[in-house]
RNA sequence: GGGCGAAUGGCGGAAUUGGUAGACGCGCACGACUCAAAAUCGUGUUUCGCAAGAAGUGAGAGUUCGAUUCUCUCUUCGCCCA
């Protein structure tokens, strides 16, 4: 008996799937279908322990639902445009395509060597023309039905780098790069109309009962739908300004209005360009970046007008009007009255304009006399000091009440808000999709015309420039569209904007002619099981519900509205980090420990070793494995076998040593127990069919199709060494062993596919791949052991016949030992029989 | 500050959803094989206790014949939002 070749027997299957095309996958009408789907790579170099945690998941599905005659449609594609390969590029001198091309090879083949089922056949990587050109006849669509628009807003700024940032690419207040302070800046920018959809999106994530709560609240709170209303403030003291519209969820505190505050960049700031004070206050508000946290974090600052605002409930009150750095001009109108006793931001705003601080919701258990001192008061309870509100639980009856007074009045009304703001998809960057768009000497939009399609991205840049190098690609620039001279966008789209469709590309990557067939979409939409990092439970998903809505809208064979059936959010690979005595951070690979506890520079005792706590795998940190040197060194199926065994797979796991050389060691320790099963089925002694390999075998079956249809992968591994420790003690041939076990590997083949399909070949050559059906009846047994117990206290177990009446168990239970023991003369007062399970009897 | 979630041996984690807590793995201990080591195999391993037994799922209460599971309060940690 020899060890187990890995390397052989792997490569054999793989090359053995590649040639029978094994996981590809054609419209089959008579076959149900099963869409599965992986978030798909960016493609940065190598495949990391994430991928491979993501992709196994995804595999162990997909193989599942093949062997259970499921048509599957497991595609791989690469998510190839974006910021790094540009940086790469500038770095090494090279193409951004040739660096993201290198890339793509190298991850492929590290993907294929993880045998995963994949159809390579419908690969797709969206930095191709022969992606992206769809892109831009579906941006041009959206653009003929009102969903893209162009306008001014706001960007981070680099001035030294003269290029625009992403809110990461800011790290207090400075470029990450250049280290300049960064600005705001405002630019023409190109917008899909996401917040069209708001209310949609969010009622429908009522439909989505395969998603996990969890990235439901998310979006939810994303969207931030809420429910209050817009008043029209009356204002003194500049002849063209009447009113000032508001938007609040607590007019129901409008007793309490001690001041209003405006956006800078609301309409009224017209009048105060000149005033040099309001010009510093405005240049100083720019300093705060552009995110909500980074504007919640800010000191609260105001500039004070000449402003007055009406109270539109007392028009004897009057209160001041500000300019204020809290308030953003996006949501709302850009305008909030402020009620400092019930909302801490107007609160630390009073605090320091030393204005009035007037409580008027008091909570529910408080006297009438109760007063905001240190803090806003911003939760419910009953309102005060309001005249005809007083009395009303706040928020609920009081703001219906506010509403309805104000909408008599006809200075308000109520409205609906979202948090959700319009999706901005350009970026000032070249290694992305060209915007089809081009802009004639009067700066007018544009399109491209059709049979000018694709815009491609010119090849001959220059990188070495700063900011965006399709500004200075002149001859790319200048076009002329029907005689007309045009310049081109040079803005390129959102990464986002690519992945929000790609898994409709999937279903017909092929089709040169239109983005997806309406036929394959049909079939293969939407997608079953969808499997991914919860870092993008929000953006890219939502994006993707919208696109599926926005193309909905032009396309009438399109029917799919969400493209995601079910949704399962894997966790982190962790690992712990360690540092050197001068702070750098140490690959576990230079580093190594005798006993555990006590880390020191590999080969070199004396240099010790700090340990950090276990962190998510990352570069930065180099608390990485390299999951090909893991395949080279223990086999995919090992890879795969542990990367699921520790951790639920919704949760972090931690890469242990032990741990992966401890699914290294069964893999060995199974290949040795079926080529002994193997030998003893050929043996042509047979005895009589044993029947607790029977019921073994279906219980195993049982246990691994719960487990699979919940993801609990890693108590399917459980099963795997239970299954281990019954087949290694079989030592004679039964008529039913071989049947048996050819089902054990069958039901093992979704994890490790490899040295399952060896095991089944060598047992039963002709035998069809299929998901074996569990036998209920043998999985209920006549007897059962049941627990007894004593005043709720385990006392002893007693093997019952499972129709024996509870008086017929509390008989025998009588004649026990443990009877005498623990009840002797005391009298029962009731037993309680939970049928197959216990008997409960409670003695006094 | 708000929302959501989690907490089980030395460690990762099981528990049929209210019914034998600690499956399975790691680690550790002992034993076998070996001149020896590694590898492999076997046995044991929640804590206290020689034992009988008792305690035990972050802490405290509650519901129940019975709670890791349900309810409330608190602590710590994580994620998301602000």
């Amino acid at each position: 008996m020899s060890r187990y070749n890995f390397k052989i027997v792997e490569e054999n299957w793989q090359n053995f799937w590649e040639k029978n095309k094994s996981f590809s996958a054609t419209i089959n009408q008579n076959k149900k279908k099963f869409y599965c789907l992986e978030m798909f790579p960016y493609p940065s170099g190598k495949i990391h322990m994430g991928h491979v945690r993501n992709y196994t998941i995804g595999d162990v599905l997909a193989r599942y639902k093949n062997l259970s005659g499921f048509n599957v449609l497991h595609p791989m594609g690469w998510d190839s445009f974006g910021m790094p390969a540009e940086n790469a590029a500038r770095q090494n001198n090279l193409n951004p395509k040739e660096w993201t091309e290198k890339n793509i090879q190298v991850m492929k083949n590290q993907l294929k060597k993880l045998g995963l089922s994949i159809d390579w056949e419908r690969e797709i990587s969206t930095c191709t023309p022969e992606y992206y050109k769809h892109q831009q006849k579906i941006f041009l669509q959206l653009y003929d039905k009102g969903l893209v628009y162009r306008k001014e807003s706001y960007v981070n700024w680099d001035p030294v780098d003269k290029t625009v940032l992403a809110n990461e690419q800011v790290i207090n207040g400075k470029g990450w790069r250049s280290g300049a302070l960064v600005e705001r800046k405002k630019l023409n920018q190109w917008f899909f109309n996401i917040s069209k959809f708001a209310e949609e999106l969010g009622d429908d994530l009522n439909n989505l009962d395969q998603w996990p709560d969890k990235v439901k609240t998310m979006q939810k709170n994303w969207i931030g739908k809420s429910f209050g209303c817009e008043i029209d403030f009356k204002i003194e003291g500049q002849n063209e300004i009447n009113t000032i519209k508001c938007y609040t969820t607590r007019p129901d505190t409008l007793f309490g209005f001690s001041f209003l505050a405006l956006s800078v960049d609301h309409p009224v700031s017209k009048f105060y360009e000149k005033d040099s004070e309001f010009k510093k206050f405005k240049e100083e508000c720019s300093k705060t970046g552009t995110t909500e946290e980074s504007i919640a974090q800010a000191e609260k600052i105001g500039f004070k007008t000449d402003l007055i605002a009406i109270n539109p409930l007392d028009n004897n009150k009057k209160v001041p009007v500000y300019f204020a750095n809290f308030v953003l001009m996006d949501y709302g109108f850009g305008a909030v009255f402020g009620c400092p006793a019930h909302d801490q931001r107007d609160f630390d705003f009073a605090k320091k304009y030393d204005l009035e601080i007037k409580t008027v919701v008091k909570p529910k258990d408080e006297s009438d006399k109760f007063k905001v001192n240190d803090e806003a008061y911003s939760g419910p309870g009953i309102v005060i000091n309001s005249e005809f509100l007083n009395g009303l639980t706040a928020p609920e009856q009081s703001v219906l009440k506010t509403i309805e007074i104000l909408n008599k009045k006809k200075i308000g009304k109520q409205k609906t808000n979202f948090r959700l703001k319009d999706w901005g998809i350009s970026r000032q960057r070249y290694w992305g999709c060209p915007i089809p768009i081009a802009y004639d000497e009067n700066n007018n939009i544009c399109k491209i015309p059709e049979e000018d399609l694709p815009v491609l991205l010119p090849e001959n840049i220059n990188l070495e420039t700063k900011g965006n190098p399709l500004d200075l690609a002149d001859e790319w620039k200048n076009i002329t569209i029907k005689g007309v001279k045009c310049t081109r966008e040079t803005d390129t789209l959102d990464t986002f904007v690519d992945s929000s469709w790609y898994f409709l590309r999937f279903c017909s990557s092929q089709n040169d002619k239109d983005p997806f067939d309406k036929e394959e979409i049909k079939y293969w939409m939407p997608v079953d099981q969808y499997i991914g990092g919860v870092e993008h439970a929000i953006l890219h998903l939502l994006y993707s519900r919208f696109f599926s809505r926005a193309i909905n809208l032009y396309n009438k064979d399109f029917e799919i509205k969400e493209p995601f059936q079910g949704l399962f959010t894997q966790g982190m690979v962790c690992h712990k980090t360690f540092k050197d005595q001068t702070n750098n951070w140490l690959n576990p690979e230079e580093v190594s420990t005798e006993d555990g506890l006590n880390f020191f520079i590999k080969n070199n005792k004396s240099k010790k070793v700090l340990v950090g706590p276990s962190e998510s795998m990352s570069k930065s940190k180099k608390n990485t494995i390299d999951p090909e040197k893991m395949i080279k060194e223990f086999g995919a199926d090992a890879v795969r076998l542990f990367i699921l065994s520790d951790s639920p797979p919704e949760k972090d796991i931690q890469w242990s040593d032990s741990g992966m050389s401890a699914a290294y060691k069964f893999i060995q320790k199974f290949w040795i127990m079926s080529e002994n099963i193997l030998s003893i089925t050929k043996n042509n002694d047979l005895e009589e069919a044993d029947k607790d390999i029977d019921i073994f075998t279906n219980q195993s079956i049982e246990k691994i199709n719960i487990a699979l249809e919940k993801f609990r992968y890693n108590v399917i591994i459980a099963v795997f060494h239970d299954i281990y420790s019954f087949y290694i003690k079989i030592t004679n041939n039964k008529k039913n062993l071989k049947e048996n076990f050819e089902k054990i590997l069958l039901i093992m083949m979704p994890v490790i596919p490899h040295i399952t399909n060896e095991c089944y070949k060598k047992i039963n050559q002709k035998g069809k791949l299929f998901w074996p059906n569990v036998k209920k009846e043998l999985l209920e047994t006549k007897e059962k052991e049941i627990v007894i117990q004593i005043n709720g206290k385990k006392r002893g177990v007693i093997l019952i016949n499972k129709n024996d009446a509870e008086s017929q168990i509390l008989e025998k239970i009588k004649k026990m030992d443990l009877f005498r023991k623990y009840i002797d003369n005391k009298k029962i007062n009731k037993t309680i029989y939970v049928k197959e399970r216990l008997i409960n009897i409670i003695a006094l």
